[in-house]
RNA sequence: GCGUCCGUAGCUCAGUUGGAUAGAGCACCAGGCUUCGAACCUGGUGGUCGGGGGUUCGAGUCCCUCCGGGCGCGCCA
């Protein structure tokens, strides 16, 4: 609708350009937006208040001769000037009708908007090292995402869903020792553990499935691992020195074949309890990328040549440097370490190569706003690989702060001791802790009240939406048990029976409802679809509270069951965008 | 210190590429179920949009500055 009426106002533009009523010009800029007051119609124009300027004209006195000159639409009931110039629309009842039948043709497609235009795009998100168990951190980047991907999806762009997993690095080798301490303890051997090292139950767990298929072939006497390493921090030594010498000590016991055996143990144990994890969260995958396989199919040798050939590398220091100042970064990146070593952004670079190899025209980053450090050299690699560095985007969610008892809950990894997310789905449910996450704008912090959460109280905006839809769901249960059916071709021919004042509401805000997905993909805001499910949500509880649906009168009935038929299908398209079930009963 | 994101009602937050009288939930006050599900609805109280300048027809929104907060500034991942 909003696009009809752009039209409509462009077709006035050209015509008095034409007739020399207004100078000639590039493509006018003007906005047509919904109204916020009733009064002023349903959607405005700002056409005559930008063009005013150029023109040399009165605002009001342009629009007057815009709207004389504007092209007649039956969908258009009238339209008039307003306030300093606006030009407010007034859609037909013929228009607001025509949403109904729409929306109950296209069904789980309304709001779709597929685009031969709309680029592909590759959606990276979560990808959290598997090195324990995803905790609500996480969990906010991974229902951002994938509803994000969804609304992207249904806009019509072409969306893989990819989660990048650092299967490779220090922090994987910490883990690996962890386990292997573990397994020692678990076989008698009593090793001192490192206070760098991961604490969590988990890695017990992950130890004892590993002794359970090795026995204990793996074991060594305790001097052997512990004699000639320096001390650790609560020895008065420092504790990333100290655990290297843990890890190194670890690969020459065990060898590399061993020791590969016990990394894999804890990497693969982790991986899979993520992918369990978010399916469970309704989180799907089209592609897990392994940050190893860029290292073994030649893939950062590669780009790291692609920069050296372009001139953007330079040595210093017996290190190999990505010189990122040159594209506005603040200092130059070491992309091959002193000891021959690749650091982690030397991936980074290779993996971005990677998608836009793979031919996506946009690539999306989801990152946690600790990383936001991380744009401006990702852009400069970007430019030092000769992509265009708009292609490249970066959306930051900010912390989820956990509440509990009015008091922040601290969180660490590493000392075991945070709330994961498998533990907030199975307090508060999936449904609410996707909705709840994606109800604010990502680029917010979130306080995330546990004890609210945990009471399942009716304040949490998921069930207001989800009893919407289970409302609709009744009526058409109660028709059942008065003996009533419901006749869509009956009610098709009766809609022009909706004429209260909170039918139209509700037309009004399905016949939006593409706006709202659209809204949502361009400014990659699901928070503004689960906005548009609370409005949608609050109209229908008006409207059921104010005009009795099940009426006697067949074919007023069958009207306003046509409508409500259609507030459902809308409430349960915008909740599958969300990854939340709409529920017929609760 | 530099960079970056943010500051809207007592609390948690919306506010659609600058639009008309700044909204919602919770809390508080007053109402609504013998009638389609009260996890709901109707009305009310509550604001110098952190402060101050600027840009223009028009600023919560854009620019500058100050105040206050989150995060980031390793040959870590």
């Amino acid at each position: 609708m909003k696009e009809l009426i752009r039209e409509l106002v462009l077709q006035a533009v050209l015509d008095l350009r034409r007739d020399g009523h207004l100078p000639p010009g590039d493509e006018p800029v003007f906005t047509v937006e919904r109204t916020r007051n009733k009064q002023h119609g349903d959607y405005a124009c700002n056409a005559a208040m930008l063009m005013a300027k150029a023109a040399g004209r009165n605002p009001r006195e342009l629009a007057q001769q815009l709207l004389d000159t504007l092209p007649q639409s039956r969908l258009v009931e009238r339209a008039e000037i307003a306030g300093p110039g606006f030009i407010n629309f007034f859609v037909s009842p013929t228009c607001l009708i025509g949403s109904l039948r729409r929306v109950l043709e296209q069904r789980d497609r309304y709001g779709w908007q597929p685009e031969e235009s709309r680029e592909s795009v590759t959606v990276e998100f979560v990808s959290a090292n598997p090195n324990g168990p995803l905790h609500v951190g996480h969990g906010r980047g991974a229902a951002y995402g994938a509803s994000l991907a969804n609304i992207l999806e249904a806009y019509g762009h072409k969306v893989q869903r990819e989660y990048y997993v650092n299967d490779a690095g220090r922090q994987m080798d910490i883990l690996a020792a962890s386990v292997w301490l573990r397994y020692l303890e678990l076989g008698g051997v009593q090793v001192r553990f490192p206070d760098n090292g991961y604490k969590g139950d988990y890695v017990v767990e992950i130890a004892r499935a590993l002794r359970a298929r090795e026995g204990d072939r793996l074991r060594h006497p305790m001097f052997e691992v512990t004699d000639g390493l320096p001390p650790d921090e609560s020895q008065g030594g420092d504790k990333e020195t100290h655990v290297d010498a843990l890890i190194a000590r670890a690969r020459k016991l065990l060898g590399e074949a061993d020791y590969r055996i016990v990394f894999n143990a804890g990497l693969d144990w982790c991986l899979a309890d993520i992918k369990q994890d978010l399916g469970e969260f309704g989180v799907r995958y089209d592609n897990w990328f392994s940050e190893r396989s860029l290292a073994t199919s030649g893939a950062v040798s590669k780009a790291i040549e692609t920069l050296k050939s372009k001139g953007h590398m330079e040595e210093r220091d017996g290190a190999l440097w990505f010189k990122a100042t040159q594209f506005g970064d603040e200092k130059d990146r070491v992309v091959v370490r002193e000891n021959g070593v690749t650091t982690y952004f030397a991936s980074d670079i290779a993996y971005l190569l990677n998608k836009f190899d793979r031919g996506f025209e946009r690539a999306i980053y989801v990152f946690g706003a600790d990383h936001h450090g991380y744009i401006a050299r990702l852009k400069a690699a970007a430019q030092g690989l000769g992509v265009d560095p708009a292609r490249l985007e970066i959306q930051l969610v900010q912390f989820a702060v956990l509440f509990e008892k009015g008091e922040k809950v601290q969180m660490s990894t590493r000392a075991g001791q945070f709330v994961t997310l498998r533990q907030l789905r199975a307090e508060v449910g999936a449904d609410a802790a996707r909705f709840f996450y994606v109800m604010r704008s990502h680029d917010q912090h979130l306080d995330f009240d546990l004890d609210l959460a945990r009471s399942q109280s009716n304040d949490n905006p998921v069930y207001y939406v989800q009893y919407a839809h289970a409302r609709v769901c009744a009526l058409f249960r109660q028709l059942a048990e008065k003996g009533w059916s419901f006749n869509k071709a009956a009610g098709d021919a009766a809609r022009e029976r909706l004429v209260h004042e909170q039918e139209v509401a509700l037309m009004n805000l399905l016949l939006g409802w593409p706006e709202i997905v659209g809204a949502a993909a361009q400014a990659r805001s699901p928070q503004i679809v689960a906005n548009g499910l609370r409005d949608l949500s609050s109209a229908f509880h008006s409207y059921y509270n104010a005009v009795p649906i099940l009426v006697e009168d067949e074919t007023l009935r069958a009207a306003r069951l046509y409508l409500c038929k259609a507030v459902r299908q809308v409430l349960a398209n915008g909740l599958a965008l969300l990854g939340v079930s709409a529920p017929e009963t609760m």
